[in-house]
DNA sequence: TGCAAATAACTGACTGGGCAGTTATTTATT
DNA sequence: AATAAATAACTGCCCAGTCAGTTATTTGCA
């Protein structure tokens, strides 16, 4: 994981890989095919617990989804601060035109999952009439989107991140996202 | 520009970027010093225009901020549905790490141009009493998250893009970014 | 205008290094 | 002794970047 966010898939070198787990690099060949499966793999161990993590949380807020919005939006900006978190979306990025098995596995096993739990509890809210009747998917996006980008901004391009921290950008965000920019009649 | 977008910046070959350019490899460092200073240049002159004209968009629309938001949200909607337009952001995300210059001559030039125009609007809304007066730098994070994450979402993951083309997808997202979730008093 | 000299644009062929993946061999375990 | 685990050393390929040499274009001059 280290190699790969640090360098890239390409430029990722197997004999670094290995020394870095204290193997040669014949070793890594005994327990995976090649480089790609190599990156499959440890996207599997590492990525899709994150997702299921969300799932829970959503399972176990379901009669307060805003709630559990809050509480997964807040987790969320925590885990931004440490750039390792990106470095799995960015290998994903990078590699998606040349391994599109690995843009699908990761669609499916992480970035569905967690998108699915998200869209479900804004339909519950909206069932309990705690929010107007928006088109979920939609919501969804506006509640991730801002996150992912402020992700990227930070340690992708190096931008200055959100003053105040993740608790302000919390709530900023969901001040936005609950409140929207006009004014309340 | 297509060999970089369909192979990335280290599969693809000079030798058939110089191919694809009616020229030999040779030929291609007669203009331009090493691979990574192509890409450079390329990203100045086929993305830089871009964030110009959302400028141009922004300072013609001074006096109806929230009408230049759409456009300017509007025209980012139409040019998404184009994998092509998200290929050097791509780029940008996918070198970043080893390239650290590409990353910040992007941020200067594109990122900062584009964001700057879009917090400036939103100022000068709050300011002519249009919207209330949110935090100007979370409300552009609001205005630009969801485009990029549908961008990504679609282009990258190869996800269903969202349902009703571009139209909808402004649509839904400025009565969310306007409006909010909560239910009107 | 015609022609040669000078310069610019371009290329084929090569090099040097890097690295994914393999194989023959050694070391540890049962 | 037999099997499993691990490795050092090796192979074959790829490709960025270079350079000597060729072709095209411009300039200078009679």
């Amino acid at each position: 994981m280290a190699e790969f966010s640090e360098k890239g898939f390409e430029a990722a070198r197997m004999e670094d890989i290995a020394r870095r787990a204290g193997i040669s690099k014949a070793g890594v060949y005994l327990y995976f095919r090649s480089k790609e499966g190599l990156l499959t793999a440890l996207i599997k161990a590492k990525v899709a617990p994150l997702a299921q993590q969300v799932r829970a949380m959503a399972a176990a807020g379901a009669t307060d989804p805003l709630g559990a919005l809050r509480r997964i939006a807040s987790m969320a900006a925590h885990q931004l601060q440490d750039a390792k978190v990106l470095a799995v979306p960015r290998l994903v990025i990078a590699v998606s035109g040349r391994f599109p098995r690995i843009a699908e596995d990761y669609r499916r096993e992480v970035a569905e999952v967690a998108r699915g739990a998200l869209i479900e509890l804004i339909e519950a809210a909206i069932e309990q009439g705690r929010i107007r009747a928006v088109d979920p998917v939609a919501a969804a996006r506006a509640f991730i989107g801002p996150l992912f980008f402020e992700g990227m901004w930070t340690h992708v391009l190096r931008g200055e991140s959100a003053e105040g921290g993740p608790g302000r950008l919390i709530d900023s965000h969901f001040d936005i996202l609950l409140n929207g920019l006009e004014h309340r009649a």
